[in-house]
DNA sequence: AAAGCGCACAACCGCACGATA
DNA sequence: TTATCGTGCGGTTGTGCGCTT
């Protein structure tokens, strides 16, 4: 049985909204608040509308300090970065972008910086719809024909079928983004080959955590803790360049052997922020952390998938954040973020291993205590064996 | 001039998850 | 413990506009 639907589909208005209705909505909220409860809200206003449909219309258009228009260079590299670390992660990425909703960063990377970095046109409407209609094509299709619906996908993933078809569109487009800014440094001779990460990029790189003084932030915050991460980072300019680059290599090569100017190599901490439904928040978060080293002309990238269980873990298990750690439910806090051992390419040792043995295994041993000694396992032992496949559905393919 | 097409953006849909009764 | 509800999120679709043929 499917759950009931959250509003009367038949008497709620669809389609783009009226400056009259923007009005209502936007004078009530600033009068009263949400309430805490979008679905009773147009009701209360008397809007024909669904309450997700308020709540988005809100988030993404109405709500104060929304930033609309062109993005801007470095914003371009946050994203790209943070997509190559945490995938399609758009609210978690939005955070980082004060002013940004999730869905105007979804709509630019589909639009325009995918086909910057990767090099390639999205498939027109047409297009798509000619290939899910002809067997052939959806059979030996790319990362676009490959994506399924969100449930699909998960189910398939869920249930270990790991075959190429179960790799989601987000999944090979990180994988690609990571083998074009791997090729920039291949192409310099060994020492920079020594230097570059390895792919897939995977460098541990839990290191600390920043902390926001107790009250910092609003209720309404489901989670913003902040951690210091090291990373690699790749010079703005060679970054800018790696797709275009890239793309003409390949014209004139018809290989993958992509050339690009060559980029420094330097460390850096970042910063990274949880999801927060209030604009406020964020900005207050951002305003207490330090210096975004985007903002130097440094790109970072490379979380990897232990990061991903890192977000989910402190995500789902904690909502503010206090002095000396990350504030737990029933008052606890997390100590700094467990270490993790033996990445696949943690640093020079790793740099050292032969591309065979690049994809053998790994293992992250992470686990914290919290709440007086509550034990939290993040992954106890985690073999990703033998081949790039699994490597890929256990790091990427989610 | 008109049809076809690509693009950008707004909005919708369905699922997952946490809270709560 | 289970069912239900509200919310958040990511994927997808609808639509209008401008460019090309």
């Amino acid at each position: 049985m499917g759950r009931a639907p959250c509003c009367d589909k038949a008497s709620v208005k669809k389609g783009p909204w009226s400056p009259e209705e923007d009005a209502k909505l936007k004078a009530y909220i600033d009068e009263n608040g949400t309430g805490g409860n979008w679905i009773a809200l147009p009701q209360k206003i008397g809007l024909k509308r669904c309450g997700k449909s308020c709540r988005l219309r809100w988030l993404n258009y109405l709500r104060p300090n929304i930033k609309h228009g062109d993005f801007t260079e470095e914003e371009e590299h946050i994203i790209c970065s943070l997509y190559i670390s945490i995938g399609s992660r758009w609210s978690i990425i939005a955070a980082q972008l004060p002013g940004r909703t999730d869905n105007d960063i979804k709509n630019y990377w589909n639009t325009k910086l995918k086909k910057k970095l990767l090099g390639k046109r999205a498939p027109s409407r047409r297009s798509r719809a000619a290939a899910n209609h002809d067997p052939y094509l959806a059979a030996a299709g790319g990362a676009n024909s490959m994506c399924t619906t969100s449930g699909a996908a998960v189910a398939h993933n869920a249930g270990g079928g790991a075959t190429p078809q179960a790799l989601s569109a987000s999944a090979l487009e990180r994988i690609q983004l990571h083998m074009r800014l791997q090729g920039l440094y291949g192409a310099f001779g060994d020492e920079s080959a020594a230097a570059a990460p390895q792919w897939p990029k995977l460098e541990a790189l839990l290191q600390t955590n920043k902390l926001l003084p107790p009250g910092s932030l609003q209720t309404d915050a489901m989670a913003t803790t902040t951690v210091s991460v090291q990373q690699h980072m790749v010079d703005h300019q060679s970054l800018a360049g790696a797709g275009e680059a890239a793309v003409e290599a390949e014209q004139q090569l018809g290989s993958g052997n992509y050339m690009a100017a060559a980029g420094s190599f330097e460390r850096h901490s970042s910063k990274l922020g949880f999801y927060s439904p209030s604009g406020e928040v964020a900005e207050a978060a951002s305003a207490e952390l330090s210096p975004c080293p985007m903002a130097s002309g440094v790109y970072g990238g490379g979380f990897g998938p232990h990061h991903d269980e890192l977000y989910d873990f402190l995500y789902s298990k904690y909502a503010s954040l206090s002095s000396g750690g990350v504030a737990a439910h029933g008052g606890g806090h997390i100590p700094p973020l467990p270490e993790l051992h033996h990445c696949p390419d943690g640093g020079a040792a790793a740099a050292a291993v032969g591309a065979d043995e690049k994809f053998s295994t790994w293992t992250a041993t992470a686990s914290c205590e919290y709440d007086g000694g509550h034990h939290h396992q993040l992954q106890g032992t985690n073999s990703v064996g033998g081949s790039l496949q699994d490597y890929v559905l256990g790091g990427y393919g989610q």
